[in-house]
DNA sequence: CCTGAAACCTGTCTGC
DNA sequence: TGCAGACAGGTTTCAG
């Protein structure tokens, strides 16, 4: 779920407070405890437990799906939520969250819980962060990110689009619904190859994708089944999830299909396929 | 370079 | 009601 849209909410709650609690930008770290080993991927369990009493976390920021969190000035914890991870503040009173995988202890009385059911969620503590955001393609909402950086990342590429926008290292922070739902306001075929798209296709789909990200934004992200409540960018799917419903632009049936072993959601008529 | 499959996991939903 | 099977937002690794 956690695409770009999600883990900026989930990273500005915790700089700025927000998802009821307040920031822990600041806040000194009496301990760290790891439930599920598997869930630190760098360095071993005892090195990250013993790493982290009387450090400060003093900065919070997002690459791509990835969460940093600055510790002191050297070292940063690299938080991937994958599937189903989540970020909570809670009072060192209350009970932790079922799936609760990792959780520091904050000398304010609190603690930040790693909540994460299917145990997919990884984190990194390194002083060299880009060994594990070294290879992540540009930030679709930079400013630096243009039309023409797009072509560029899309040249001589003969892959279908979707698989190439859950690339990370062509686009850093794209997910399933949000490849989809740009797609489509972009009015182009999941399965298209990237090497023919005109120039023009290119900018709409670049506007597509800022578009919606920026929407999803706003929205605080999209929450879906039990997870991620308060964002509300699901109201605004025009395909994803809607295989068989109308749509809203030209009445047509929306259809489901595999790509990339992702289950991609289209209008066969808005999105058309031309003969290749 | 590209595609597909499998693996990592648990929870939920569907259909019999 | 019970249970097997399919399916889910992500990423990595491997085979062809």
């Amino acid at each position: 779920m956690p695409e770009l849209p999600e883990v900026e909410t989930i990273a500005r709650a915790l700089r700025q407070g927000g998802r009821g609690a307040r920031p822990i930008v600041g806040a000194r770290v009496r301990a760290a405890r790891v439930l599920w080993p598997r869930t630190v991927a760098m360095p071993d369990v005892a090195a990250f437990e013993a790493h982290w009493p009387g450090r400060v976390i003093t900065g919070i920021a997002r690459r791509g799906k990835f969460l940093r969190l600055e510790v002191d000035a050297a070292w940063q914890a690299l938080v991937h939520l994958r599937m189903s991870g989540d970020l909570l503040v809670q009072p060192a009173t209350a009970p932790l969250p079922r799936h609760t995988r990792l959780y520091l202890e904050l000398d304010d009385g609190r603690r930040l819980i790693f909540d994460d059911p299917r145990k997919f969620g990884r984190w990194w503590l390194t002083t060299d962060p880009q060994t594990v955001l070294g290879h992540l393609g540009p930030e679709p909402l930079d400013p630096a990110f243009t039309p023409e950086r797009l072509a560029q990342r899309l040249r001589g590429r003969r892959a279908r689009l979707k698989a190439l926008l859950l690339d990370q290292t062509v686009l850093a922070g794209v997910g399933n619904i949000y490849a989809d739902e740009a797609l489509h306001r972009a009015g182009l075929h999941p399965l298209r190859r990237a090497h023919t798209l005109t120039h023009d296709e290119i900018t709409a789909l670049w506007h597509a994708l800022r578009q919606v990200l920026q929407e999803g934004l706003a929205l605080n992200g999209a929450s879906i089944d039990w997870m991620y409540r308060g964002g509300a960018f699901q109201n605004q799917f025009r395909v994803y999830g809607r295989s068989g419903q109308v749509c809203y632009t030209c009445g047509e049936r929306i259809q489901r299909v595999r790509v990339a072993q992702r289950s991609t959601h289209f209008c066969p008529r808005c999105q058309p396929l031309p003969s290749e």
